[in-house]
DNA sequence: CCTCAACTTGGACGGACGACCAAAAACCTG
DNA sequence: CAGGTTTTTGGTCGTCCGTCCAAGTTGAGG
């Protein structure tokens, strides 16, 4: 193999195991199986990485630092948008990338359940979804400028009952299959989000 | 091993291998592992299960048969019972047996992502959540006539959202172990489901 | 008591695993 | 070019895996 800056072949693994998950699932993720998909010899990983575990957690990490929910581009500013339909938009748009690729959300969930249980006995381990409560808080923030709505509740707890919720959608979307069920969970959880906003300012004055 | 009819060896071992999965995570559900959890030798296994694919398969046949959702005892019929209440109360229990019991949930959960994964490309799979999903709608029933209420929306579709939601309260608490959050995300789930009943009928009258 | 089928047991086999390491190669400094 | 350091490589070791199987044990029917 050619030379290489350690971090550089660090993240080359990374991704390569990020890989045979999403393909193989997290019991597929062996040395070889992960040296073989970055096309690097097996000697490799011991030399960028103590263990497996220690990749593997690398690994969990570049999953939670990346922004995981991707914002559809928020919805034209039409002239009288519906809060609850620009949230419902959104979500529906997850789901159709849910539905598109699903073998990439059951990884992510994967890795998230390992890293959990070797937290189970420990403290609350750091920072797990923050970031994706973050970008989900900002995408609320904009959905309610867009509709012209002030949220009643802190944006950012409003995000993690919406992480929660996303990952529930997922979680039985992907044991049945049932994509309208899926696309009326997305709709039943854009109108709770709703819920917690004032109507159109509009109807106050 | 004293003489045991085969379906209750069955039985036990479909037990051992959730113990197992509890204590170690699925990656620990080996052979030896799942027979020295249930007291059996080595080759018990092979007699009555034809590889340990079908043996887990079996485990998660059992999980998704078992209620998983157990209920609290529905709250005293208080006189003026409020829905969102009555939904609350029920769902933050579901929270306290989580973070009681946080490793059962999690087992559960990847039981259910390693079903989800074998049938990737495959026809939907035999129903996953349906009993959950029956389960719940049944309590959604007893809560709305225990505040007197009438539900606007179906109640199966509803007890959906709610499972979505309990799963996905489940993940997010694994990874944080923020308990007062998911308590808030139980009272979020509450609100959203009663936003679909009628409010108390004496308002209508 | 004998027979036979059902059931039980633990050893053995081939394969795959994570980890380690000694040698080879590449690179940098003088 | 010579010497020394870092990086690369693939072979090897001990362990554990799932599965198979040939014996051993049990208990009911004749």
């Amino acid at each position: 193999m050619s030379r290489m800056p350690l971090e550089e072949r660090r993240e080359a693994l990374v991704a390569a195991t990020l890989a045979v998950v999403e393909r193989d699932g997290i019991g597929g993720a062996t040395t070889r199986a992960i040296v073989t998909e970055a096309g690097m010899p097996l000697g490799a990983l011991h030399y960028a990485f103590a263990s497996v575990d220690h990749l593997l957690a690398a690994a969990i990490d570049a999953v939670t630092d990346q922004e995981r929910i991707v914002a559809e581009a928020p919805l034209a500013t039409g002239t009288g948008a519906d809060l609850t339909e620009v949230l419902a938009a959104g979500v529906e748009g997850y789901v159709s990338l849910l539905v598109e690729r699903p073998a990439r959300e059951l990884a992510y969930l994967e890795l998230m359940l390992h890293a959990s249980r070797q937290r189970l006995d420990d403290g609350p381990g750091a920072g797990g979804y923050e970031r994706s409560y973050d970008v989900l808080a900002g995408l609320l923030e904009t959905a309610a400028a867009t509709a012209g709505c002030v949220w009643t509740a802190p944006p950012r707890a409003l995000a993690r009952h919406a992480v929660a919720m996303l990952d529930g959608i997922t979680t039985t979307w992907l044991a049945d299959h049932d994509t309208e069920a899926a696309m009326a969970g997305a709709r039943f959880l854009a109108s709770a989000l709703a819920a917690h906003a004032t109507g159109r300012p509009t109807e106050e004055d």
